[in-house]
RNA sequence: GCCUGGGUGGCGGAAUAGGCAGACGCAAGGGACUUAAAAUCCCUCGGGGCGCAAGCUCUGUACGAGUUCGAUUCUCGUCCCAGGCACCA
């Protein structure tokens, strides 16, 4: 149900402009690789091939039945390999030119996936598409570079007016960027020992240093001392200890001495090394200076190990104490116990002391990021395979260019779930070497599936173009893409890897532009009893049934007008046969007339008639208006709703039969303007009505009515009568009324009068055609 | 802890720029039509009080302050909910 509704908004915003007259690209296409195929084609015994295929002509079906706009011509199946050919040559560029690289890495490793995660997709620790707890596991990946644009990445959010802040918000925190400065420090023999901090304002105030357990120096530091044995049973310990359970801040922070010193840059001082278990080899260099008095972890620590506390920053309201301190100090305050930098508000000491550092070579300024490097390689079967070949000889080669594409094949037997099957295909794994010619085997992983889903958005814009990857003609005159829609669950998953994969496509000139989407907007999830649907919770809704049952323009309407798009939408059967019976109300309506509106001209303008009649044109034209503007901001269900007033409108004014031509012309015009703002709602029903008035179908969706703004204005309003803020009274004037004649036509009324009984009117204040407000 | 959103009737939700809170729909209650039902149509519908009555009146957009003639809307503080990040130095 979460498609329908997704692929309802696109189809109304898509046949609407088209209605303005706009060139519109709606597109659809299949992201077919990937695990979920994979598994549910061996349970099923069928190859994935012919599952997947099978599954897009079902779906394919589902989606014309729902008669969404779709350019066909354009379709891309992922797993074609006229689509992943070009996306190996682009691994193959990315590669020349130090994008992709292979590493031995600790990794995220799914057991029951039997395949690694990018730290994208671990949420809270579990394995994101099927719950299973995630492992860390030593292995030799490839990955992208990602990081290379993490700066650009980060940047680039503020320059996105339209997208959700939330994303963006959650892109930034993903991203993780924090200025700071790296310090060496040195060791007792003089090699150095680099650490990262953001506050270099508490430099003085370092009494110890802790290094991650995975730091090289940990297990050589204390060679030779008698510390040396605790310490490497220490860090065999940590290294065994749980990932997530060591990044737990409630995990008690437990460290060992290494019997080594450091000299502290700034002041000389001799301080302690540690190695513990809360520092993190990932982030920053893998070493941390300890500040007990100002950060929290290493004030814990101290204590644990009864370490000295020294004081650098002074709150403003109290005297701090290292001997009474109950916890770290980590706000502002004046900086003391630190030479020279002594009486400065901390903050602004920050750039000064970053350049001292920089000017005795004690350090540098940097800026971290938390963001790793994209892990593509998965030990799977169902997915693009990696263009590399392995050599004795020669060692990693990638495949030539003009050997592409790498097919992945297809006549192989599928069995057990979970296992990667191409190790096993020699047809596949065994080639020669491009280089040397000798015997050499080929990458048996395959690439992750949101590589392909970084760039299809490209490929649409060319979708038969096969002379490259991409016709860069074309995708300039489409890209960016003006509106983009999606679920919130791709927020820094899809949304992140697609902003990279374009970037590094327009660096290498197939794109034009840098960011690609240019709006976004993030539908809300479809729930149903509290809770997402979802086939184990039992609480799914079959489109199929409904759209047998009540058809297809009804389950679009409800998706549409239940709640805005970005908000969650709560399934109501009840719901769904409001929608159904509006419209049965609107068929009745047309049928009811239309014999009588034969060979009538529609028209929405007042002709000397009765009052009824300039309401409903004034009402018409506001509609139309109303309901632009809403679908201008994607506001569909108050455009709905807008539509329901007019119907209800109409209703109304045929409650007296009408005989004039002109009443009649004017009946009809009403319908027509009714039946060409629902085309983008409900192009199903509102087509067939069209026809049974006699007009052509071409017409309905392609123009959008006008409205003549001397109509949407009434020529009576209604001004709202406030006493000291209070609404005592309304009355009707005509609209753009002279203010001394309101105020005349205001003051002489009984209940004015008697709100201000003989008190004097202090002052009046007028909003034209709303509200009048006497202050007294 | 930090960063985003959000809190409005029985329910889903309205209220472009500070100006009649509750549009539209769902549910509920009452009525019309019908032999009956369905369908359809009409009326009522935030809460309290007064009135036989048309009506009158107080109160109300999580809570408390503030700005303003006027606040669902702006500012500050508090509480709660959802999502993201979090031993990130």
């Amino acid at each position: 149900m979460g498609h329908v509704r997704n692929y309802s908004i696109g189809d109304v915003i898509a046949r609407y402009k088209r209605m303005r007259g706009f060139n519109v690209l709606h597109p659809m296409g299949w992201d077919a690789f990937g695990m979920p195929a994979e598994n549910a084609a061996i349970e099923h015994g069928v190859q994935p091939a012919k599952w997947t295929y099978d599954n897009i002509a079902y779906m394919k079906k589902q989606l014309k039945r729902m008669g969404f706009s779709y350019d066909w011509r354009r379709e891309i199946a992922t797993c074609d390999v006229k689509y992943y050919k070009w996306e190996q040559w682009m691994f193959l560029k990315m590669y020349e030119r130090g994008l992709v690289y292979r590493k031995n890495a600790p990794v995220n490793y799914c057991v029951k996936c039997q395949t690694v995660l990018a730290n994208e997709q671990v949420e809270k620790g579990m394995c994101w598409r099927c719950g299973e707890e995630v492992i860390q596991k030593d292995l030799t990946q490839w990955f992208f570079a990602i990081t290379k644009y993490a700066d650009e990445l980060y940047d680039f959010c503020d320059r996105l007016p339209g997208w959700p802040e939330n994303v963006l918000a959650m892109q930034k925190n993903w991203i993780g960027k924090s200025y700071g400065v790296e310090v060496d420090f040195t060791t007792e023999n003089g090699a150095p020992l680099t650490i990262f901090t953001t506050r270099p304002d508490t430099l003085y105030g370092v009494t110890f240093m802790v290094l991650a357990p995975e730091h090289p120096l940990s297990s050589t530091l204390s060679k030779g001392t008698s510390y040396e044995r605790d310490v490497l049973s220490f860090v065999e310990k940590a290294k065994r200890q749980d990932r997530s359970f060591r990044g737990e801040s409630s995990t008690r922070k437990e460290g060992v001495f290494t019997g080594r010193y450091a000299i502290n840059p700034v002041n000389g001082m001799k301080i302690p090394i540690f190695v513990g278990n809360f520092v993190l080899m990932e982030y920053g260099t893998g070493a941390i200076m300890s500040v007990p008095a100002h950060d929290q972890r290493d004030f814990e620590f101290a204590k644990e190990y009864d370490l000295p506390i020294i004081v650098t920053i002074s709150p403003h309201d109290r005297v701090l104490n290292p001997q009474n301190m109950e916890e770290a100090y980590e706000g502002d305050g004046v900086i003391v116990n630190s030479g020279q930098f002594n009486g400065m508000n901390n903050r602004e000491a920050i750039p000064l002391i970053i350049n001292y550092l920089e000017e005795k070579k004690y350090g540098k300024g940097t800026v971290n990021y938390r963001l790793k490097d994209w892990g593509i390689s998965r030990q799977r079967y169902w997915g693009a395979p990696i263009p590399i070949i392995y050599c004795d000889e020669c060692g990693v080669v990638p495949v030539p260019y003009e050997d592409l594409p790498v097919v992945l094949p297809l006549d192989l037997e599928v069995t057990v779930v979970g296992k990667s099957h191409l190790p096993e295909c020699k047809e596949f794994v065994n080639v020669s070497c491009p280089k040397c010619k000798r015997p050499a085997k080929r990458e048996t992983d395959t690439m992750d599936t949101f590589v392909e889903s970084s760039w299809y958005f490209l490929k649409y814009t060319c979708a038969d173009y096969d002379e490259g990857p991409l016709d860069k003609e074309k995708v300039d005159y489409w890209m960016p893409v003006d509106q983009y829609i999606g679920g919130i669950e791709h927020a820094v998953l899809h949304l992140l890897y697609a902003r990279f994969f374009n970037r590094v496509l327009n660096d290498l000139g197939f794109v034009g532009v840098r960011e690609p989407f240019k709006n976004l907007l993030t539908q809300g999830m479809v729930i149903k009893d509290g809770a997402k649907m979802s086939k184990s919770k039992g609480n799914v809704v079959d489109p199929d049934y409904l759209i047998e049952r009540y058809g297809a323009d009804t389950v679009r309407l409800f998706c549409l007008f239940a709640s805005p798009p970005e908000k969650d939408l709560d399934w109501s059967d009840r719901g769904v046969e409001g929608s159904y019976r509006f419209l049965q109300r609107v068929w009745r309506l047309v049928i009811e007339q239309s014999a009588s509106l034969k060979d009538l001209k529609g028209i929405v303008e007042l002709q000397e008639m009765d009052d009824d009649a300039g309401l409903l044109v004034h009402l018409i034209h506001k509609t139309i208006k109303k309901v632009t503007e809403d679908i201008e901001r994607f506001h569909l269900n108050t455009a709905i709703a807008r539509i329901m007033e007019l119907v209800n409108g109409i209703y109304r004014y045929i409650e007296r039969e009408r005989t004039q031509q002109k009443e009649k012309d004017l009946l009809r015009g009403s319908i027509e303007v009714v039946l060409h703002l629902l085309f983008p709602f409900v192009p199903h029903i509102t087509t067939e009505l069209w026809e049974r008035l006699g007009k052509d179908i071409r017409e309905i969706g392609s123009t959008w009515p006008g409205y003549n703004e001397k109509y949407v204005q009434e020529e009576k309003v209604t001004i709202a009568v406030q006493i000291n803020g209070k609404l005592r009274d309304t009355c009707e004037v005509v609209r753009d009324i002279d203010e001394g004649l309101l105020k005349e036509i205001v003051f002489s009324r009984d209940k004015v009068k008697h709100y201000i009984p003989d008190r004097q009117i202090k002052k009046t204040i007028i909003i034209p055609n709303r509200l009048i407000n006497i202050v007294c």
